[in-house]
Formats: C-alpha cells, sequence, structure tokens
DNA sequence: CCAATGTGCCGTCATCGGGC
DNA sequence: GCCCGATGACGGCACATTGG
C-alpha cells in the first residue's frame, strides 16, 4: 500500500445508518507504528481511535493516550535489545504516567515499586482478617481462634495469595508457623521485621516475630550485617522480577512487531502479484 | 495411574556498569 | 573505590502434558 492510499469499510445498519468507520492505515505507517497501530475507527460522534494489537501487559497502559506509547513503542523498536534502555525509557515516562504501577498490579501482583515501600504495612489473611505492624514494632493480630494463614494484602514480595506465615491463637499470645526458615516483613515507614525459626524452646517450623528494637539490643551489631543482606536480597528479589517483567514486555513487543511485519509483507505480495498479473495481461500499461 | 518431561516463575549469586 | 541497580546464569519448585 502506498502513501495516501488508504482502504476504508463501513460498518452500517439496515438502514443505513453509520456505525463506525474504520480505516487501514498505510504501510508504512504501520511500520512507524511499529508494532500495535493497525487500523483507525471513527465513531458516530466523529471521535477516531486507534485499534492496536492486544498483549497481556499492554493493554491496561494503551487504552489512553496512545500517540506516546506509540512514539515510545517506535522508538523502542528500532534499537536493538537493551533492557537497560528500555528501562530509561519507562522510568523516564513513569513521572507522567504511573504506568508500571497499574501492570504490575495486574501482571504478576509483584509490588509496585519495590518491595521496601509497601503500600500500607497492614495484611491481610485468608479469612479476610488483618494484622498491622505497629508503629511500635508490634504484630498485631486482629482476633484469630486456630490456625490462620497469611498472605500479602495487594502488593508485596510474595505471590498474590501465597501463603508466606500461619498463626496460631494461644493463651500466651500469638504463634506464626511459616513454610520457609524466615521471612522479612518491611513495613511502610521503612522498618525490617525479620519472623525466624528459632532454633529451640517451641516446636519445629513454629516461629517468632520480633521488632528491630528486640533485633539490635537481643544480638547487637553482627546482625546489622545480617539485617543489610536480607535488605539487598529483597531489593534484588524485586528487581529481578522487575527485570523480568521487562523482558517479557519486549520479547511481546518484538512478536507483535512480527506480526505486523507479516502482514505488511503479505500486502506487498499481493501487491505484487497483482502488478504481475496486470503487466501479463496488458504489457502496454506498465510503467505508467 | 504414574513417572518422565516440558514450561513458567521465582530466588539467589555473580558480574557489569554508572553515579558519587 | 564503594555502592547500587540491572541482568545473565543457575537451580528449585509447582503445574501441565504426555506416553506407557
Amino acid at each position: 500500500m502506498s502513501e495516501g492510499q488508504q482502504e476504508t469499510a463501513i460498518l452500517s445498519t439496515s438502514e443505513g445508518e453509520t456505525l463506525v468507520t474504520v480505516t487501514q492505515v498505510s504501510a508504512e505507517e504501520v511500520a512507524q507504528a511499529g508494532t500495535t497501530t493497525m487500523a483507525l475507527v471513527q465513531l458516530p460522534g466523529g471521535q477516531t481511535v486507534q485499534v492496536a494489537t492486544i498483549s497481556d501487559g499492554e493493554t491496561s497502559q494503551e487504552s489512553g493516550d496512545s500517540s506516546s506509547d506509540t512514539q515510545k513503542r517506535r522508538e523502542i523498536l528500532s534499537r536493538r535489545p537493551s533492557y537497560r534502555k528500555i528501562l530509561n525509557d519507562l522510568s523516564s515516562d513513569a513521572a507522567a504516567v504511573p504506568k508500571i504501577d497499574e501492570e504490575k498490579a495486574e501482571d504478576d501482583g509483584a509490588s509496585t515499586n519495590n518491595i521496601v515501600t509497601l503500600p500500607t504495612p497492614i495484611y491481610q489473611t485468608s479469612t479476610g482478617q488483618y494484622f498491622a505492624i505497629a508503629g511500635g514494632g508490634a504484630i498485631q493480630i486482629n482476633g484469630a481462634e486456630g490456625l490462620q494463614a497469611l498472605t500479602m494484602a495487594g502488593a508485596g514480595g510474595q505471590q498474590a495469595g501465597a501463603t508466606i506465615v500461619q498463626y496460631a491463637q494461644t493463651s500466651d499470645g500469638q504463634q506464626f508457623f511459616m513454610p520457609g526458615s524466615q521471612v522479612v516483613v518491611q513495613s511502610a515507614s521503612g522498618e525490617t521485621y525479620q519472623i525466624r525459626t528459632p532454633s529451640g524452646g517451641i516446636p519445629q517450623g513454629m516461629v517468632v516475630a520480633t521488632s528491630p528494637a528486640s533485633i539490635q539490643s537481643s544480638q547487637g551489631v553482627p546482625e546489622e550485617g545480617t539485617r543489610k543482606r536480607e535488605v539487598r536480597l529483597m531489593k534484588n528479589r524485586d528487581a529481578a522480577k522487575e527485570c523480568r517483567r521487562r523482558k517479557k514486555e519486549y520479547v511481546r513487543s518484538l512478536e507483535n512487531r512480527v506480526e505486523v511485519l507479516e502482514v505488511q509483507n503479505k500486502q506487498l505480495l499481493d501487491e505484487l502479484s497483482g502488478l504481475k498479473n496486470q503487466f501479463r495481461l496488458n504489457p502496454g500499461s506498465a510503467g505508467q
């Protein structure tokens, strides 16, 4: 399809009322768009909407202003894979558009920015109950009987709905159970709480939760190294998630581009075939 | 039904490169 | 030089699929 040669389809009712007008954009425009823009749909009110290919991580972002996304995508796709560069682009856009937050919320349930800054220090149990990390460092659990499972409410380091801690109500307080050996919870204020399996005193698998103050007072300076390590692991864990998310998004964009280029290629082949037939039937008209 | 295999996701480690 | 974020590599786990 050459420049300015657009194909238009009109969807109308039996009474002849036009519902929508679909204009296929030129191959060049498609190529420039890189991945997403396939057609323009004109609504009855005169509003024009770009119809884009749909992929998991992109639909939530591109329903709004698509022009800036198209521009950005064009830049992304015109260069060789560089996740660092992609990150720079994304981070520069993040100030204006909170796209990462939205995508991550629906993508894999990972935290919005990083695990360090949880949106709220309140967590929800599988039964809908809540517990909170109070300002003094205490973990407060609202009324529980029997064994309960704690899951992160909303964003967090664990998979959405994954059980990270179980607890039971006892006569002398709360007791925690957990599948792993250690869990670190960080509050919105940045304080780190370690939930660890003790060496003895309580049944195996039972853990206790300690606040930063008690950790420092009971175990002293050497624990600082452990705490730093846990924070570093948490940050790296989150960075790895984000990196994988960007990589998946990049692969999706490449797949989208393949689709677009295949369509473009087919159109060009069809056009070539048509021209060949035309030349065969009417050789004298060639070049006019 | 069950073991083998494939796939996807995650956490961790090692390394690199940029900022200070 | 140190710190920190990004990312490749690796291994583990959970789940789905497949063949006997």
